[in-house]
This record gives structure tokens, C-alpha cells and sequence, in this order.
DNA sequence: ATGAAAGCGCTAACAA
DNA sequence: TTGTTAGCGCTTTCAT
């Protein structure tokens, strides 16, 4: 009736323990890798152990106590380039580290932090990693309460107590904008992200920063709204190139909207980057497929999600381990989309 | 000492059937929703179980016979975005259905099937998904011999006694070249993929079958081998292109090497489509990204996830029921990397 | 309709 | 160094 598992497991580590000869508790010994068992004995519960096929079942362990060599994942989605890039780090990682990976989606559970809580309470995972930029410190205190591992992986840190990876969102901001101004662009305009995310908030700042610090008055008009989504990308370019004065650059918080801001561009007829450059921020594998190939700040994705795995590791292994924040550096990466400016 | 996850534990179906004045068998026969509760006794329980946070222990569910409602998945890596689409399918589905998400990564484990039965054998999961193109058939026959439920997705069944679900690779093949036969194409290059796989042998049959149908010689000259790989794609055309009678267009076996192959279109100065045809096959995300846009042959990839959950669910809900094959339809995507042939 | 008792496979004291 | 004994939290007969 409950069939395949159980014939599955007709090896146990009872059968084993027959096998070799010994009890059970030394063959758990044996495969936690415990001291205090003579070599002989150990040679033979593992030759017993190859002999039947047998295979440790995770749930008893976990539910004895032991560990489940497993953690947890929670993002948004994969409709986006950049969580995969983080997911392929963490995957990585973990691979190093032997650990498995079960991955939670949030719109598999709407906007209810409450029901991301039972990811963590089942007993299946030891810890958890955290791609969503939006969470209540209400929630990370409840983790804190019960004293279950996790990380934030770009995302912000409100309770101060949280372990986190993030990246130098600002100063890329900021260097690309500056970029442009050394091109000889000073209409530079400018596609925000999701404006509560406080790396959007960053790369706001940094791209005023950088017009203020170069003396270049800035035109609320030439600042529009985006979400992160393509099309968002799209109609806040149709939007700038409207403006009686247009910019003759674009700065967009993230390369998806960049992509959309590009179909806009084109589909009126100007050129990239010769009659107007355009500079995105990510990195996303789809910025290399672009043409002209998108000039962006590099956010080393795939290394949050490896730090974000180790950080964890760090908490497995000394649970009293402080808080740590571990913040990477963006680069900015010149390709085809931005020249000087053309002075008619 | 085992810390967190006990005290996260505190709360189990003794402590809810305690609060509700009931026992424990009928906690758990409510959270199974069995028959034969009073409607009072189950509001009381919920009511007890809500007022004190009560999480079912997935572990001790699973070890008491229960299920975990949890799905294996085993996928390359996520290297490419054709596994993206389709992971993000399984995931959609997934929702609907309840299910939770391990992600397994051959590259983890290398080729060693005998440890992805590992996967399948520590209890965790209560079937798999499988999307690895190479399997040998002693591996699917270790699952079929202790029954565990698993589904092939894209990938060959050469037991015949599999769930699976691939595409129309042929036709779609076939399609796409009589598409650039129709625009006046004669010399069409094409770029294999792995050849091992029964999804490039007959995407290969489809582009020869369709020379023949329109009475084409075919060149050899023309067939450049990939791996599906974005550098091979670019090899291969370079390598076409440095042919004394070049082509005019070029079919890829998958959209990434297409990229690579626009690449090198590119840099040795010629125009797409002006100069040179090119049509892909998968229809990635990047497809659209990429400029002009890529005509390519949609494969149904998030259809593919979707429909491999459901055969899954399928063999949980009758484990007798008979093997099933789907195969989905794939379509020609006609984008803006083709058009008709220049004749001087 | 509900409760009592046994056991899933394993780990972790405690003995020996 | 090894074995014995108790559970971990749950489901499932079998009683009641």
C-alpha cells in the first residue's frame, strides 16, 4: 500500500547491523562518521552496507535528531535572469559543501510571510536562504526567535541582526552614471526600480550623486518610473524620448528594462548607440545577447549565492557565530551600447 | 544541543490534541483530512492547532508512512535557459498541486547515476522528475524494478515503459528549413547539436528530409557540428562562412548556438537578415532579446514542466496506471532574423 | 467517532 | 570499542 518507499527501503540499518554483524548504533556510527570505532568494524559495515545497496533514509535521521544536509531557497520566481544566476552560485556552493537544495517560490504562496514560516518549521531544512527583497522584520524576528539559520541574499537588514550579502549598488550607480557624463552626456535619463527596494533607493542615489558631483542640474523630467519588468523598461523610454528635450543617454536600474527600453528606442527609429546610448545594471546573461551588446554593472550574482551558502555553513557550524554582512563589489562593464556624445 | 529545530519543534500534534482535549490520532486524522471526524471535534482541533502554530513535521509524516508531498527534480545545471523554462513550469505546476521542489544537479554528482538513486532513495521525495538527455536504460530500469514514480522529460524512453514527454523535434525541423526553402534559400547551413541525442538526430533528419522533399542537393560542406553550446554555435558559422560557397541562411539546433552564430555573422561584417539568414530552435527567453529578434521553433519548454508534474501526479494517484508518452507540438516563430533571398 | 498502542529508521545517552 | 534503550513526531491498525 504504501508501496515503492517501502520496498525501496527494505534496507535499514538493522539490515546492515545483521549483516556485519554489530547493532544498529554502530552502523549509525560508522556513517556519521563518529570516532571510537575500530577500523575492522568500520571495513565491515560499509562492505555490509555496499553489499545490500543500502542508503541512509534522511527523514529518521532528521526526525532522531541528526542533521537533513539539506537547506532551503526562497525566491520570487524564475522569470528572472538575475535569481537564476544567483540560484546557479548557490548551486555550486552546495556542491562543495555536499548539501541538497529544495527551492521555494513566493507567488507559489501569494505575499504571506506567515506560510513561508512553515518551510522553515517542517524539519526539512537546516537553514534557509533568502532572495526576497521585501521582507518585515517581523518575520526575520520570528527566524531570530527560534534561532533558525538564515541569509539574506540582496535584500536589507533591518532588524541589524541578520546575516546578508549584498553589493556596492550605489558606487556602480554611480560610476556608470559618471561614465555617461564623461562620454560628454549631461541629458542623462534615468529608469528607477521598484522604489521601496532600498537597492533601488542606492541607485538612485548614486546616479544624483554623480550629476551633482559633476555640476549637472538635475531635471526631474528626465526621471521615470520603472518596476524591473521588461515592459515597464519599455514605456519609460517611450516616455523620455516623448520629452520635448530628449536625453541623449539612459541610465535604467536594470538591464531587463534596458532590453525594453531598446525595442523603444528602435522602434522609433533612432540608433544605439549613435544616437543614444543606453547603460543597464545586472549583468544578466541576456545583456551579452543584446544588440548592440549592453554596456551594465556587473552585480557578481553568482557569488551572492555562494557566499550565501557559506554564511550558512558558518551558522551550521558555530550557531553563536555574530551576525555578518558580507557586502561585493560591482563593476562597471563597457560593450556596445554607449559613445561620446555626437555635438552637432 | 540539537538546538533550533527543537524548539522551533515545540509545538506537536500532542500539544495541539492537549489544547483541543482530543488525542493525537484524531489531530492527525484532521491534517489528513480522514473521514469520520465529528465537524466539532475538527473545528476544535484547527482552532487549537491555529491558536498555537502548529507545522506538520514532514519527517516524522514521511517515516510514519505518511507523504512528504515533496518532487525530486534532477536538471544539468542551470547553465541553460532551456532548463529554466522548463523548471519554471514544473514550478507553476507545482503550485497548483501542493508539492514542494528538490533540485538535484547531475554536474553535483557527475555522471554517477548510481548516486542520483541516492535522490531517489533517502526518502525525501516521493517521485522524479527527470531531465537529463542521457540515461541508460539500466538506470531507468533500477526505478521501474522498486516502482518509484519518475517522468522523462525530453529525453529518449528506451525501455518503453517509461512516462515522458518530449516534442515534435522532426517536424519542427523539418518546418523551419521549408521556411527558408519558401523565402529562396538553396544553401542553407545547419548546426547539429550533441549528436548521442534523439532530439538532435531528429532535428537533423527534419532539415535533410526537407532538402530532399524540395528536391536540394545536399552538401555536406553545410553541416557544421555543435554541442549546443553558445562558443560552438559561433565556431560552426565561422566555419561556414569561410566556405568558398557559403550559405545564405542558417538553421542552429538550438537558439544559444544561433547566438553565437550571429556573433560571427557579425564580425566578419555581414547583415542579418540582409546577408544571411538565421533561425533557431527552442525559442528562449534570449531570442527576443537578442537583435534583430530570432526567428526560431518554439518548443512548448514550460508546457514540457507542467505536463511532467501532471504524469507524475498521475502515477501517485493510481501507481498501476499504464506508462503514458506526450508529445507537444512544437511552431515556427517568425521573428525578424530571416527573409527572402537576395538573388544579384 | 475517537482513543491506545505500536512502529517507521535513525541518533544519542547510558551501560558494559 | 560496542551494545542497549529510549525516544524524535507522526500514521495506522485495532479497540472501544
Amino acid at each position: 500500500m504504501t508501496l515503492q518507499k517501502n520496498n525501496l527501503h527494505a534496507i535499514t540499518i538493522y539490515d546492515v547491523a545483521r549483516e556485519a554483524g554489530v547493532s544498529d548504533a554502530t552502523v549509525s556510527r560508522v556513517f556519521n562518521n563518529k570516532e571510537g570505532v575500530k577500523e575492522a568494524t568500520r571495513a565491515k559495515v560499509l562492505n555490509a552496507a555496499q553489499k545490500l545497496g543500502y542508503v541512509v533514509n534522511l527523514q529518521a535521521r532528521s526526525l532522531a535528531g541528526g542533521k537533513t544536509n539539506v537547506i532551503g531557497l526562497l525566491i520570487p520566481g524564475l522569470d528572472n535572469g538575475y535569481v537564476v544566476e544567483i540560484v546557479r552560485g548557490v548551486d555550486q556552493e552546495l556542491a562543495r559543501v555536499d548539501y541538497e537544495l529544495m527551492v521555494y517560490t513566493t507567488h507559489r504562496k501569494g505575499n504571506d510571510e506567515a506560510s513561508y514560516l512553515q518551510y522553515v518549521a517542517n524539519g526539512l531544512t537546516e537553514g534557509i536562504l533568502l532572495v526576497v527583497p521585501l521582507l518585515s522584520a517581523e518575520f526575520l524576528r520570528a527566524l531570530d526567535e527560534i534561532g533558525y539559520p538564515y541569509v539574506l541574499i540582496d535584500a536589507v537588514d533591518d532588524t541589524g541582526r541578520s546575516f546578508s550579502v549584498n553589493v556596492t549598488n550605489w558606487e556602480g550607480a554611480y560610476k556608470a552614471t559618471e561614465y555617461l557624463i564623461q562620454l560628454g552626456h549631461r541629458r542623462i535619463g534615468f529608469i528607477t526600480g521598484i522604489l521601496e527596494l532600498s537597492s533601488t533607493k542606492a541607485r538612485y542615489d548614486g546616479y544624483l550623486t554623480a550629476l551633482k558631483d559633476y555640476d549637472i542640474p538635475i531635471d526631474q523630467a528626465l526621471i521615470a518610473k520603472g518596476d524591473f519588468g521588461k515592459n515597464s523598461g519599455y514605456l519609460a523610454t517611450q516616455h523620455l524620448l516623448n520629452l520635448a528635450n530628449r536625453p541623449t543617454a539612459i541610465f535604467s536600474s536594470n538591464d531587463v528594462m534596458a532590453l525594453g527600453a531598446m525595442d523603444a528606442i528602435r522602434e522609433v527609429g533612432l540608433r544605439i548607440p549613435e544616437d543614444i546610448s543606453i547603460i543597464g545594471f545586472d549583468d544578466v546573461p541576456e545583456a551579452v545577447s543584446a544588440y548592440p551588446k549592453l554596456t551594465t554593472v556587473h552585480q557578481p550574482l553568482e557569488e551572492m549565492g555562494r557566499v550565501g551558502v557559506k554564511l550558512l555553513m558558518e551558522q551550521f557550524e558555530n550557531p553563536d557565530t555574530p551576525s555578518k554582512h558580507i557586502t561585493l563589489a560591482t563593476r562597471l562593464i563597457i560593450r556596445d551600447s554607449c559613445q561620446p556624445l555626437n555635438r552637432e
